[in-house]
DNA sequence: TGTACATCAGTGAACGCGCGTTCACTGATGTAC
DNA sequence: TGTACATCAGTGAACGCGCGTTCACTGATGTAC
């Protein structure tokens, strides 16, 4: 059996995973290196194209690594929070605000990672549309006048909204919303979006 | 007198921002080449740093120049619209997002070009306070229990909110909104975001 | 179990290329007298 | 106005470096008999 050299090979992946993390978490995506990353791993610089097709694949896993943990974040508040709608987007939108707070290098990097059309659509569909999943719910008992694929564009139009407040706070340009103030400020966004219907 | 060299100068400066431009705005920021832009303003690859310090600051440049073309936009939308304070802050979200969808990628070199910190301060300062005073005589009068700083911070996120929204829906992620929607969606966001003081 | 062979993870020097920036040089423009 | 000199915009080949990727090689691990 193989499954030695599988292992192997898999733990590999996981210290090379574990070594850029860390260095886009320090340094941020656009100083990731090769040779630092295999450095930090503790093996050659050509094992990591054993492991990986190339350095954006790394990136990209990365990311959905990344993506994964945000995502039972999300989860894991909006049980933890009051079971009424607003307290659960309030929730959501705090731990989003928080995550990109703790770790702002690594959130930076999902947007900033440029990947071809065909990846998007097949991997990210499938790590993204969790996100608004959680949203749909208590927004739809908040708008009960919205349905379907209108409930569903809110919804992204929320996340959207927190995400800007959030981006702009983190980019550190006047314009953006200072960061002690972020939490709170994104909370307060997230009020006056789930008030009653528009006119 | 020397008005000769320096009308040329100004007239070279003037086709390297162009090229720059187009190329930015054909290409990306991220593609964008000495070389290439040179060759387009028809000069010498050296004649670049007569005239710039370096490329980052031409990019720097670049940006500023259309931050004032976007400035000058969202100045004429207000006059344009109607008076009244709703159709004023709709008709600034629908021109930013019509810009964003008209010149993606230059809209985008505002945010990808990293710049050090002072520099920020000092000239993005001027640059950007503009944009959020255009938001703020219309929000107060929507918002007359917000006043001075809160009112500003407000204004802030009001326009944190719909930059997400636009953002999320230019990188063409699964979660953004879909562009042939974007501009009716921020309408709908700032209508809700201007609905009466919360709770 | 032992032996011969095959596979493949792991190595790191070398390749190749892109690209920002410099620099010695030229020639046009400006200044002094 | 003319001449000698100074300045500086403009040139483009060359420099230098960073860095992703490859590749011939090695040695350990697995397979066949």
């Amino acid at each position: 059996m193989s499954d030695k050299r599988e292992s192997r090979k898999a733990e590999l992946r996981g210290r090379l995973l574990d070594a850029a993390e860390a260095q886009i978490a320090r340094e941020g995506l656009a100083s990731l290196k090769a040779r630092e990353v295999t450095r930090e791993a503790g093996c050659a610089l050509g094992a990591l194209y054993n492991v990986f097709e190339d350095l954006d694949r790394l990136v990209l896993d990365v990311n959905l690594r990344t993506l994964s943990r945000l995502k039972v974040m999300l989860a894991e508040a909006c049980e933890a929070a009051d079971p009424t709608p607003r307290a659960q987007l309030e929730a959501l939108a705090t731990v989003y605000a928080e995550f990109a707070l703790g770790e702002p290098q690594l959130w930076q990097a999902l947007f900033n990672h440029r990947v071809p059309m065909e990846v998007i659509t097949d991997v990210y569909r499938t790590e993204h549309a969790p996100l608004i999943e959680l949203i749909v719910p208590p927004l739809g008992i908040l708008r009960p006048d919205l349905t379907g694929a209108n409930l569903v564009q809110r919804a992204r139009t929320l996340f959207s909204a927190v995400h800007g407040v959030v981006h702009l706070s983190l980019l550190g340009r006047v314009v953006g919303v200072p960061q002690e103030m972020l939490v709170e400020e994104v909370r307060a966004l997230v009020q006056t979006l789930t008030k009653e219907p528009v006119a």
